[in-house]
RNA sequence: GGAAAGGUGGCAGAGUGGUUGAAUGCGGCGGUCUCGAAAACCGUUAUACCGGGCGACUGGUAUCGGGGGUUCGAAUCCCCCCCUUUCCGCCA
C-alpha cells in the first residue's frame, strides 16, 4: 500500500508512476475520497470533544444538586449526529481502502521504462568456464530426460492431482531433496540467514500483508471452509513472521531463508510454456527474506541477488540477471531482479529466481516497523525477498546442463554430498 | 469434535459505569551518586489519525482481541464474532 500523504502531495508522480507499470490510474478518485474523509473526521471530532468536555462536567453539575435534563438532552443529540458521521467517515474509509489496497507500488527511479518483457536490460551474464551455447550431440529435455531416467512421472502426477503436480522418482527425488538441503545451508554457513521453516497455509491477513490479496484472488488456492490460503511462496509466511511488530534498529537487517512448496493456480495460462516443469500448480522454493533500514535497501537487493548467484556459480549452471522494467515488476515490487539459467534444450533462458525490493510497500500493509534509535519514533521498515532458488526450474536446466550424449545426467560435485551418488543413469 | 478458562501498554499484572491512556512491578531511556560499575534514589517511557506552526512543538480524536448495542458518558453492562491456552476425544 502507498502512503496516502504521498498521494495527496504529488499526485501527477504517482500517477505517472502508475501508467509505466500498466495498471490503472485511480488518483482522482483517491484525491476525492481523501477530501470527503478528512472533512467528516473534521467534524465528528469536534463534536466528540464536546461531548468528552460536557460528559466530565455531569457529575459534577449532579454533585452539586443542579438540573442536567437539558444537558443530557442536548448531549444526547450530539452523540446521534456523531454516529450518523462516524458512518458515514466508515463509509469513505472503506472505499477508499478498497482503492488503495489495488495501487501497485512505485517503480524506482533506477527501473526502465518499458512497456512488457521485451524492454528487460540484461544486467549481465555469468557462464562456468570452457562453456559453450552449442553443443555436439542433440540435447534431450528435461521431460526426455525424466521419462528415460525414470526419475519424473507428469502422467502419474496428473492422476492424483491434476496437470501441473509433477511427481519425483528414484534419484530424482533425491536429487530434488539434495539441492533444497544444499542450498539451504549454502545461505546459512555464507550469507547470515536464519533458518525458518514456515507454515505452508496463512489467513486472509497474511496474504494481504504481502500484497496477493486481494487483488490476485483468482491466482490462489484456498480452502474456504477454513479461511486459509496455501502459500504460492515462502514469502507470504516469512514476511507476515513480523506484521504488526516494532523491530529493534540494532536487529536489522533480519535475514531468513526458509524451504517451503509453493502453491499457484496459473489461472488461464495453460497451453503456453506449460511443458514439464515450466510451469507448474506445485513447486519447490528456497526463499530469503529480509527486513531492512530504509536508507539500506537498495544495497541489500544488490547482495540479495549476489546470494542466489552464488548458488548458481557453486552449482556451475550458466545464468543471466535481468532487471525488470517498469512494465514487467509485480505489483507489489518497487525494483526487481529476474535471474534466469540456460536450457539447452529449449535453448533459451528460463526465470529461476525473482529479487526483489518492496520499499515499504509491504511494510505498510502488514504494519512492520523498527525503532529509529535517535528520533526514538517507530518507521516502517523495507522488505526484500528473493527465490534462492526455485528448484523446477532450476532442475530443468540441471538436468540439460549436465546430461551426457549417452542420456545420463551427472550430479554436480556440491550435490553429491547430499545425493550420495553421482550419476542418474 | 466435546468441555473449561482467558484475551488490558515492550512484558507481567490490577482495574466492574464518570479527569482511567489506564494502578503497580519488571524492562527501556535520562539523571544523581561513583575513579568506573552495581545497588539505591529521582525523572521519563504507547500508537495512529485530523488540524495549527518553517520548525522545536502544539490543539483535538481514537485505541484495553474485533464488531454491534445500552448510556450524556463504557476497559468496565448486553449481544455476535475471532483468537489463544488447558483438559478429553481423534491422530502423524
Amino acid at each position: 500500500m502507498l502512503d496516502i500523504k504521498l498521494i495527496r502531495e504529488n499526485p501527477d508522480k504517482v500517477r505517472q508512476s502508475i501508467i509505466n507499470k500498466n495498471e490503472k490510474d485511480r488518483i482522482d478518485e483517491v484525491l476525492e475520497i481523501d477530501k470527503q474523509r478528512r472533512e467528516l473526521i473534521l467534524q465528528a471530532d469536534e463534536l466528540k470533544a464536546k461531548r468528552n468536555s460536557v460528559s466530565s462536567q455531569i457529575p459534577q453539575m449532579k454533585k452539586a444538586g443542579q438540573d442536567t435534563t437539558e444537558v443530557l438532552a442536548e448531549m444526547k443529540r450530539v452523540s446521534d449526529n456523531i454516529t450518523g458521521l462516524d458512518l458515514k467517515l466508515r463509509d469513505a474509509e472503506e472505499k477508499l481502502n478498497d482503492i488503495m489496497m489495488y495501487i501497485p507500488n512505485l517503480p524506482h527511479d533506477s527501473v526502465p521504462v518499458g512497456k512488457s518483457a521485451d524492454d528487460n536490460i540484461e544486467a549481465r551474464q555469468w557462464l562456468p568456464d570452457g562453456f559453450k551455447f552449442e553443443i555436439d550431440f542433440k540435447p534431450l529435455d528435461h521431460v526426455e530426460l525424466g521419462k528415460k531416467l525414470n526419475i519424473l512421472d507428469f502422467e502419474r502426477g496428473a492422476k492424483i492431482s491434476g496437470s501441473g503436480f509433477p511427481v519425483y522418482k528414484g534419484k530424482g527425488a533425491t536429487l530434488e531433496r539434495a539441492l533444497i538441503n544444499f542450498m539451504i545451508d549454502y545461505h546459512l554457513q555464507n550469507h547470515g540467514y536464519t533458518e525458518v521453516f514456515p507454515p505452508f497455509l496463512v489467513n486472509r491477513e497474511s496474504m494481504k500483508g504481502t500484497g496477493q490479496l486481494p487483488k490476485m484472488e483468482d491466482d490462489m488456492y484456498s480452502i474456504t471452509l477454513d479461511g486459509l490460503f496455501p502459500i504460492p511462496t515462502a514469502e507470504v509466511p516469512i514476511t507476515n513472521l513480523h506484521r504488526d511488530e516494532i523491530l529493534n534498529e540494532k536487529d536489522l537487517p533480519v535475514k531468513y531463508v526458509g524451504y517451503s512448496a509453493c502453491f499457484r493456480r496459473e489461472a488461464g495460462s495453460y497451453g503456453k510454456e506449460s511443458k514439464g516443469f515450466l510451469r507448474v500448480h506445485q513447486f519447490n522454493k528456497v526463499e530469503m527474506v529480509k527486513f531492512v533500514k530504509p536508507e539500506t535497501s537498495y544495497d541489500e537487493l544488490e547482495l540479495l541477488v549476489k546470494d542466489a548467484e552464488d548458488i548458481l556459480q557453486a552449482l556451475n549452471i550458466p545464468y543471466r540477471i535481468l532487471m525488470l522494467c517498469t512494465g514487467d515488476l509485480s505489483f507489489a515490487a518497487a525494483k526487481c531482479y529476474d535471474i534466469e539459467t540456460w536450457s539447452p534444450a529449449e535453448d533459451r533462458w528460463l526465470e529461476a529466481s525473482s529479487c526483489s525490493n518492496f520499499e515499504d510497500f509491504q511494510a505498510r500493509r502488514a504494519n512492520i516497523k523498527f525503532r529509529n534509535e535517535q528520533t526514538k519514533k517507530p518507521e516502517l521498515v523495507h522488505t526484500l525477498n528473493g527465490s534462492g532458488l526455485a528448484t523446477s526450474r532450476l532442475m530443468v536446466s540441471l538436468l540439460e546442463t549436465y546430461q551426457t550424449p549417452e542420456g545420463k545426467v551427472i550430479v554436480p560435485k556440491v550435490l553429491q554430498k547430499y545425493t550420495g551418488f553421482s550419476v542418474i543413469d
